[in-house]
DNA sequence: CCAGGGTTTTAGGCAAGCCTTAAACCTCGC
DNA sequence: GCGAGGTTTAAGGCTTGCCTAAAACCCTGG
């Protein structure tokens, strides 16, 4: 009946952490707020706290990594994020395109017992709708052997494997065009004066910009 | 991403006024702050806070009633509570007593989108686990035609139908001594001095004190 | 090597929810 | 009708998580 006030803040500020430094390694404060969407001296204050906790390395003027602890707190909360996507846009039949923000809710109110009860029920699943790997129980997970278009050479071909990270926005965007994992794609070339990656997916041919090309993620084959 | 300001608080003491009042019209709120763990002073800065926004009337030194749209609001919770604790006894397989806790986390995280895909996916149910009805999506639902047991002549028999309110330590109580609804029941009689009730159930003979007998309702046959 | 821009600290604030202590107040039963 | 006990207000405080503004600081590119 009682509830904690650890949860919720924290968790976001972990997983959020755990986003930003798969490529860089360091998750700079100034990303983590803008995509927490709080101020930077907001950011630094929670840095410091997590700091304390023993959840986050902090680099100053450089970064934020997970400790050992806060990456297992990170993986945990990804990992029934994915579980709870799985069952919305399974069970549940809701778009692929909305259960990322409902599963962003669901997330931080699920114990141990249910993580593990709902992986069972849903057949233990590799990945998430979005194409992105579910941690198993301990915390560990198979990185999938994809790159994002953006790092793909003009010419070439393969199936798409993942968004990532997701967003809402990013999420809409894709699902109003057909693009999701699975799909067919065809790297046709890269626009010039730096222009969007043509992109053939699926038969249809699409402008991606460089942004977006980072977040969609595919297997060369 | 985005996360709103948690109802969380709201949403727990609208849906122990709606507890508190069905017997007595009116909350004290002195058991309001005594079943949220809160001090009086607290719960009556909350209850003043509540008024202001239209959820609940507060009668001075009676108590406290839900408006209609703060019943609403109340109804919507405990919907998506005992829709989940269905799941969650259910499909996911959880231990009936423990359900409630891990429900009252998710209840708060919960849209109607998903509320309502949930509902389908179970079939409608028209009960949660510990028998209590389900509020359908405009937050109506059928009363049960039953009694608790405090209310019961020695003599009469029947069926359990529900625990309610629920609370962790009672389920508890109950899950061990295999009472659940469903149960065939018989008051047997009640102690002398004033004593507990003595009723048998699918068989077995217990002593229940008048303040569990009040939680434990079923139907005269 | 130096300035511009990102990073951090400092300082002062706000709101929600909770706490205690103490005084004022009402209600009900004797 | 009076007092005991429940209810409410008042006063002062705590924590979390957020904000702005301003100053101090560091890193890097030109």
């Amino acid at each position: 009946m009682k509830h904690e006030p650890f949860n919720e803040s924290v968790e976001m500020y972990l997983k959020t952490v755990s986003e930003l430094a798969v490529h860089e390694g360091l998750a700079p404060i100034s990303a983590l707020a803008h995509q927490l969407g709080v101020s930077a001296v907001s950011a630094t204050e929670m840095v410091h706290r997590l700091g304390e906790q023993g959840l986050v390395d902090h680099v100053p003027y450089r970064g934020v990594t997970l400790t050992e602890a806060g990456a297992q707190r990170a993986y945990r909360v990804v990992r029934c994020h994915r579980l709870w996507e799985c069952f919305l846009a399974g069970p549940l039949g809701l778009a692929w395109e909305h259960v990322h923000d409902q599963a962003c809710q669901l997330e931080h109110a699920t114990s141990e017992e249910v993580a593990d009860a709902l992986d069972a029920f849903l057949g233990r699943p590799a990945v998430c709708p979005h194409g992105n790997p579910i941690p198993d129980r301990s915390g560990a997970w198979r990185e999938p052997d994809d790159a994002p278009l953006s790092e793909w050479l003009p010419g070439e071909r393969g199936t798409l494997s993942r968004i990532y990270p997701e967003s809402t926005l990013l999420l809409d965007y894709l699902a109003a065009r057909g693009i999701k994992p699975g799909c067919a794609a065809h790297f046709v070339e890269i626009a010039p004066f730096n222009g969007p990656l043509m992109v053939c997916i699926d038969g249809e041919t699409h402008a991606l910009g460089h942004e977006i090309a980072a977040h969609i993620y595919g297997i060369r084959t």
